[in-house]
Parts: C-alpha cells; structure tokens; sequence
DNA sequence: TGGCTGTTGTGCTAAAAGTCACAGGTATTT
DNA sequence: AAATACCTGTGACTTTTAGCACAACAGCCA
C-alpha cells in the first residue's frame, strides 16, 4: 500500500522512502467516520490511498463542499498546516471506507526541502488545489444554482447514475433541500434527467 | 528597490541575491495599467514591490475580484504558472502606480528547491493565499450580499474612508450598481456609515 | 454657459433562492 | 404488520438579488 503511494508519487529516494516506512503509519476508515474536525489541532498530513473523503466547511445549519479528496490525493488544508501550527477551518468525512496514510507534520515540513520528489509532491498539491478552488469560487460568483447543481451532479456521476438524497446534494451546494428538489424536477421535465429513489440519471 | 525585497524575504543565500539582480527586471506602471491579460500565457512572475494591484476574474458583464496584491505581495496564480506552462485565468490592474518585480517563470521552478529561503517564500505565497482564498469562498457561499459589502468596505478603509464609486464596488463584489446603492443606503439609515459623492465614511 | 460623462437615488418588476408546512412514499427494523 | 426514519413533492409565502427606466446632480472642459 505505502509502496503503490511511493510509486505514483515518483519518489525515487531510498532515504526518503526509508523516512515514510518509518515515520508513517497507515489507518483505515469506514464509511461515515469524522477523521478531520473544525476547530482541532492538525498533527498529521492525511493523504488518501484507497477510498473517498469530503471535505467540507460548515456554519449553523449550512455546508459547503470544499473538495473531494480521492486516492493519491492529499488534504490540502492539513498540508497548509504542516508549515504553521493550526487548528483546522473544515471537516474531513469519510464518503467511501477509506486507507489513509498519517504523516506527522514535522516530517512533512522537513523533507519539502531535503528530497526534490516531496518537494514535487507538495508544490503539486498546493498549485492543484489552488486552481480548483478558483474555479469553485468562480462557479459560486457567476453561476446560479441550477447550473451548478447540473454540473455537480455531471461531475460526480458514475456512468451517469448518481446515488445521492436531495438532502446531501443541498448541503453539498449550501444551499437546502426544497430548493434542490424543484430545482431537479425542472431539470428533468427538461429531459435533462430521470429522478428516482435516492438516484438520478444523467441523460445523454 | 531589489534590496528591499531581498531584506524583507530574509534572501540571505548570496548566491540567490546574485541570480536575482541579474536575472529579474523591474517595471513600473501607471495606475489603470493592464499588467495580466486572461487568456495569455504566463512568462514572468510579477511581485509588487511598491503600489497596488486589483487581480480579477471576468464573466461577460460581471466581474468578481480574487485579490489585491500589496506591497512585496505575489501573484499566486503566476507562481502556480510557473510550475506548469499555461495561460491567465484573471486579469490583473494596477490600482496605485507601482514598481514591479518580475523573474522569468523557468528561474522561479528551479530556484524552489536551490534556496531555502526561495523555497520558504513560494510555500509560504501558496498557503497564504489558499488560506484567503478559502475565506473568501466560504464568505460568498454563507453570507449575504449585505454582509459581504460592510466586510469589504471595513477591509478596504484607510482611516475609515473609501473613494470607489457604487459601480467599482458592484465589480469588485460581483453584483450590479443598484443593488450597491441600495445596500448602502441602509446601512446608512442604519448608522454604520455616511455616504458622500464617490465617498463612504465609515462610522464608529 | 452649456454640453458631456460619470455618479447616485429610486420606483417598479421579475427572477432566484430560501422558509414553512404538510402529505405521501420507501426502506428498514422489530 | 406496525413503527420508525428517511426521502420526495409541492403549495404558499418571504427575502434577496437583479434588471430596467428615468431623474437629478457633480465635475470637467471647450
């Protein structure tokens, strides 16, 4: 499992890799599991191997999405974090059970300057994360709702079926759930989809 | 000018200090200047020595502002630029004449794991403005309109006066003129501040 | 002075999004 | 089968934001 990670991520240094073998530790998590929490301490990077993790901010009653982490990909938030002590600003959740390898953060801060891979690996989180919150931000200013739920729902089906309550989809968008649920009737009487129990169908 | 820069990032590595002087130019420009086009490809990074810059995204009639870059601030979305060849997503425009900073995008790569104290500059510039970013994100998706204007216009005062046009700020927030004008003038009747031609005071 | 441009105020209307209330459906558990 | 929890649909209403139209005023300059 550490060796699929350190072959994707190109880590060519056998200190290196000698230094996760060593400094890592690998947990699994099941579906359901709170593994980041608004407001504690970030002792660990969390970069998942296997599985699904949302990441999510919230306030009162209200969510929104920040990202998705899927295998091989890193919170980029807990990564921030590694270079100043600081309590976390989101939620992390697990979507699907998941592997994920801790790192404490120490290490984390070092290697970004000892081994030209993590350093690699680090810049590539951030610029990544970056652009894809960009893009996010920009989805929120310029486009309504019913644009956004569509291209939400577009961008995270599996062949075209997505298996998620009304509910979910309003927190995920931050927005509620009545609003969601008119909003998908009109896309489907629009034959842009077909709603059934706890699934949608994208067409075409 | 260049001095300063270097004093104020602690570039302590002679080395480095010497690559700078003779690899990055220094510009100036008037304010309304145009310095980053959308949709042109990246091939300096800029840094603010001295002035301000507005940096924007654009959407048909809207806009909506993603930073200002101060005094020794960096355009992050250059440094990410730098790491991978490719086009602006924003506009950038000079606000307050200014003195600018620019090292060609290759430099900028390989000194990130030469120097240290390069290294520290472009990680810090990453987490910062994810940081920012990410507030910004969460503002938009859980405030109201309202909130958000009395926030900017807080954030924005010097000594609690701001010279922009309800236009300006309608770009800036991503709204229209009307609205702007309207917002105001309840927080006006509101007391939390006096509006004036081109001029909002704000109170207490 | 008069014309031009940019700025501000505001009435009216409409669209988008949110809130409340309630009805009926489905799935699971006991 | 009954109870429960969640899920979906929808009417009626409010609030927020947007869009159009037009009036008034300020600042500049020819």
């Amino acid at each position: 499992m550490l060796n699929y990670f350190i072959n994707q991520l190109r880590i060519t240094e056998e200190e290196l890799q000698e230094e996760l073998r060593e400094k890592s530790s690998i947990t699994t998590h099941e579906k359901g599991a709170l593994i980041i929490k608004n407001n504690e301490y970030i002792k660990v990077l969390k970069i998942v191997l296997k599985g699904k993790v949302r990441v999510y901010q919230e306030n009162e009653e209200r969510e929104i999405l920040i990202y998705y982490l899927d295998a091989l990909e890193t919170c980029t938030l807990s990564l921030s974090a590694c270079f100043e002590d600081c309590k976390s600003t989101v939620n992390a959740v697990v979507e699907e059970d998941c592997t994920i390898l801790n790192i404490p953060v120490r290490f984390v801060r070092d290697w970004n300057f000892k081994y030209r891979s993590w350093n690699t690996f680090t810049t590539n989180t951030f610029r990544k994360s970056y652009n894809h919150l960009i893009n996010q931000y920009s989805n929120l200013a310029f486009q309504p709702l019913k644009d956004r739920l569509l291209d939400y729902l577009i961008s995270k089906a599996k062949d075209t079926i997505i298996n998620k309550s009304h509910q979910q989809l309003a927190k995920e968008l931050g927005t509620t759930r009545e609003v969601i649920s008119r909003l998908l009737k009109k896309l489907e009487s629009n034959g842009k989809l077909n709603l059934g129990q706890k699934e949608i169908q994208i067409l075409k």
